[in-house]
DNA sequence: ATCATGACCTGTTAGC
DNA sequence: TGCTAACAGGTCATGA
């Protein structure tokens, strides 16, 4: 599921387990992921406190002190869940579900020394399209994946204006160019769907008819630009109202429930006001995608 | 260059 | 109930 909110939701549920405390152990169940493992992941990383988590569009960065950073990618189906142990680590044992055979690494944090018991965090991933790599924190900035990145979605680079720059010669349909991670940073499949749906823009409509002839931003781009935004800050916020649930419930992140407009709505009425439209599904570029054919022109 | 497609991998669900 | 096919939120390599 991880587009740029569920990294975003992740990212805030970890912090106040993985900051400043210290990895005390790694556990590698296994030797890659969507890549192989780094090289002596678990001698590199174990025993180094944890300075701070952040991220780039659907990357999370785990900063640790010694200069080293380790960038995660949840892939498809990889999420994090959280496992209190009140006894301190050797209270937990091994009952083990289906579920965690994709229990592909632990991160045992040694407590704060602040009263918080010692945490376990565990990267689940059954289709291991995810990954992890260790960077040096100073050589982030040049990260091969992060180097093409178009701007996050809740920033100021974020403009029509600059939309209508990167659209102006782009003849695909402008569902493929809000996926495309060079343009922006973050989208996926669900968020596009939904931002174009918000501004009644039909997902198949070329991207440089979003353009004037002068180069400007059409109105309707000024309204996609905002449904883009307004969509992300959405979704960020009710992850982060489902955080505390979660976290009581099963530890779990990186799966949290939002209610969608159209995405996988297939056949139900359109709730754009007025609009007597049905939900449909269509293909492109091998995706499904949701739109209502009435509003979105 | 730009765009669409297939590949990566496993689990879930719809349909017979 | 069991089997099969289609499908899943993301990238990356490939070839047109």
């Amino acid at each position: 599921m991880p587009e740029l909110p569920e990294v975003e939701t992740v990212r805030r549920g970890l912090a106040p387990f993985m900051e400043g405390r210290s990895i005390g152990a790694l556990t590698l169940n296994r030797a890659d992921l969507r890549f192989p493992l780094p090289r002596d992941f678990r001698g590199r990383v174990e025993g180094r406190r944890v300075r701070h988590l952040s991220r780039r569009a659907k990357y999370l960065v785990i900063v640790l002190e010694g200069e080293l950073s380790i960038v995660a990618h949840l892939g498809m189906s990889g999420s994090f869940r959280i496992e209190e142990a009140p006894g301190g680590l050797a209270a937990f044992h091994h009952p083990r579900s289906k579920d965690e055979a994709h229990d592909h690494v632990v991160f045992a944090m040694t407590g704060d020394g602040d009263g918080r018991g010692d945490v376990r965090i565990i990267y689940n991933d059954p289709r291991r399209f995810g990954f992890m790599d260790l960077v040096e924190t100073d050589a982030l900035d040049r990260y091969p994946a992060f180097g093409a990145l178009g701007p996050e979605p809740t920033g100021n680079a974020l403009s029509a204006g600059y939309l209508a720059g990167r659209f102006r010669a782009k003849k695909s349909p402008v569902k493929a160019a809000l996926l495309d991670q060079r343009v922006i940073a973050g989208l996926g499949n669900i968020y596009v769907c939904e931002a174009l749906h918000r501004s009644g823009i039909s997902p198949e409509r070329r991207a440089n008819t979003l353009v004037t002839e002068e180069g400007d931003a059409a109105p309707v781009l000024e309204d996609l630009t905002r449904a883009i935004r307004d969509v992300i800050a959405e979704a960020i916020e009710a992850g982060g109202s489902s955080l505390r649930d979660h976290i009581r419930t099963d530890g779990s992140l990186g799966y949290f429930q939002h209610r969608f407009r159209v995405y996988d709505r297939e056949g139900a009425p359109c709730v754009t006001p007025g609009c007597t439209g049905t939900v449909a599904r269509i293909v492109q570029s091998g995706r499904s995608t949701f739109h209502c054919p009435v509003c979105q022109t």
